[in-house]
DNA sequence: ACGATTTGGGAAAGCGTTTTCTCACTGTAG
DNA sequence: CTACAGTGAGAAAACGCTTTCCCAAATCGT
């Protein structure tokens, strides 16, 4: 019955406090935020009238007057798959310990959205991370600019952003090596999204594999970077006279698995398979899954903190080096096996139980 | 050269678009936000004003003067687990249609931290999506009107929130006929998180299953949510006598699976194993796993509309109800099978090859 | 006991928009 | 030719905070 007079609306703010507490506002903002100039009564008047009133600042009004979100955002290629899905984790985990907050933005795989969602991720906070992006190389070099602070994973700018990446080059050739080891000479290689970057660092990868070994005979086949994609491919892989496959990851190589089970063929008896990132499952699919770890958790980590360091402007020479590569780590499991030795050069599907009539 | 006296400040605002076009803050405020009030040439000057200085509004400043951020947070217990990824995937793409963003609360299965988070995540935003929540009843309740505008998932309030939940109940008894029906008499049921709402639910659905078939016993195992509560729960597992496990979810079966793989043991031929959820791998573990799926993606777009539905003050009648049930459809897959018939009572262990020695 | 410091807190100026007022001007009708 | 709608755009008031400025009271030194 006291303050009928009071704006009816809904939201209690700072002034609210302010009046049941007897001061002003720039008191209660005052004792909101530890600011020890204000005497102890009156510090703990305006608490205890605050959390009467269950006073929560405005992080909108806050943000406003303060010039900074504490939420930053992240931009990733899909949602859906396991190696964004951990890095996202990853990074939210990290900037949650700073009292910061993400915000998502997802693609889909659709390159042409990209610029427009990154800048959006951007201004509503105060950084971003992008994620793999996929849009061209231009595009990006001249969006960087207006994006910063920015982390970039898995790609690189010329004006030297900050970016950390994944040595899926060297990764890709472990990966050849192990399988020529085992004797494998005719391989596949499953391609990624012809828009991934770090699909031209594989396939990079595999010329030099290929340049150090004469003998060894490669195809590739377009792909995707999803688990159908890999089980739709298993039809054009399968008609090849190849021994072996690399998948451009583990969700393909998984896609692949199941796939060539359908189709009644051997894994590794007929055809070794191998994926890439080592996503949670890859240990458990059947046969396991040979593949190269990624150190996701890592790379989220150290994104975080680098951008942490850009958006509070500490000056570059304490600042860590703008570049970071992370070895992935050979996994060898039960997908990969001696390469058999055919007598004749029949694709692997003829040997399977459903010919291709 | 011509405005060194401008304010030098890294961001350029409206301020600077309305000197450049030579009209004022409000026209160019008018112009951006499609008021057509506005003449077509001063229009076209403004526009032509705002891209050649590259100018987009402040989000922040504009979520002040509209009193509205088109953000929404989204809380959920672990963003490692599968289900709500998916769920987060769904409800981010679905609000992003309407575009909304989304803010994620990611709480690492502690309840004491949810409610903080959620306070947080809510006021950050337009509304919150609270995703099985793990806090206790009396701490929801309390929490609820100071969330709204909120929805629920796999929890309800007295106050009537919009609640989406699985009917876990019906699933799981789905599951046990199942295995009923396979000739299993002794099940065991691997539980989730005591404060798991939804492992309650499912309890509740195996005593009624019990009431129905009292010549059935079932034992309760603790567990937990993940692939490692799963693994290591396989030892308490396989020292019982039982023929078949009830896991909380897919990854816990999944975590099951692989370690009862290590112990020797056969699924299904001495032991079925079913989960919930659906998770995308579950069809292809070995053996692909038998599980009761869960529309997650509908739960997620319901979950938006629903939001969206509140946020915009749609009156009650005209919005949908405010609970919704959906129910989970049995997969029944390789991992379940007839029970065995063992001359005697001896565990399911004795037969594997690492007897508890 | 009186000026010189400190201390504490109010008034007010931002922060970057949107939006309501208000008013000058244009065109039309009487 | 005057009066009156109708248009279009500027001035200014929010929005909810933080923070700088500044002044009054309290504390100190001598």
């Amino acid at each position: 019955m006291e303050s009928m007079n009071r704006k009816e609306a809904g939201r209690i703010g700072i002034a609210d406090v302010a009046a049941k507490a007897g001061v002003s506002h720039a008191t209660v903002s005052r004792v909101m935020n530890g600011n020890f100039t204000v005497d102890q009564k009156i510090a703990a008047r305006v608490r205890s009238a605050a959390d009467e009133l269950r006073y929560h600042p405005s992080p909108v009004g806050r943000s406003l007057a303060r010039g900074k979100t504490e939420t930053i955002g992240i931009l990733v290629p899909d949602l859906a798959n396991p190696s964004f899905q951990a890095l996202l984790k990853s990074v939210s985990n990290t900037a949650a310990r700073d009292g910061y907050r993400v915000l998502i933005a997802d693609s889909s795989e659709t390159p042409s959205e990209e610029s427009i969602l990154a800048g959006e991720a951007r201004r509503r906070g105060d950084g971003v991370v992008l994620c793999a992006p996929r849009m061209g190389r231009g595009e990006l070099e001249e969006l960087a600019p207006s994006l910063q602070p920015m982390v970039l994973i898995n790609r690189t700018t010329a004006d030297g952003a900050p970016s950390l990446s994944i040595d899926y080059r060297q990764g890709i050739q472990e990966l050849a090596e192990h399988l020529y080891g085992l004797g494998h000479r005719k391989i596949a290689f499953l391609a990624g999204p012809d828009s991934s970057a770090s699909n031209a660092h594989r396939v990079r990868g595999l010329e030099e594999f290929c340049s150090r070994h004469p003998d060894v005979q490669l195809t590739t086949v377009p792909g995707g970077s999803s688990f159908d994609a890999g089980h739709r491919a298993a039809g054009d892989v399968l008609g090849l006279d190849i021994t072996a496959v690399l998948a451009f990851n583990d969700l393909v190589a998984m896609g692949l698995l199941s796939s060539i089970h359908e189709h009644g063929a051997q894994v590794p008896g007929e055809l070794s398979v191998a994926g890439f990132d080592d996503i949670p499952f890859a240990a458990y699919t059947t046969p396991s899954l040979t593949t190269a770890a990624v150190p996701i958790h890592e790379v989220g980590e150290q994104a975080w903190l680098w951008l942490r360091d850009l958006i509070q402007g500490v000056p570059a020479e304490r600042r860590q080096p703008s570049k970071a590569i992370f070895k992935p780590q050979l996994q060898i499991r039960g997908s990969t096996g001696p390469a058999p030795h055919r007598p004749t050069d029949a694709p692997v599907a003829a040997t399977g139980t459903n010919s291709p009539e």
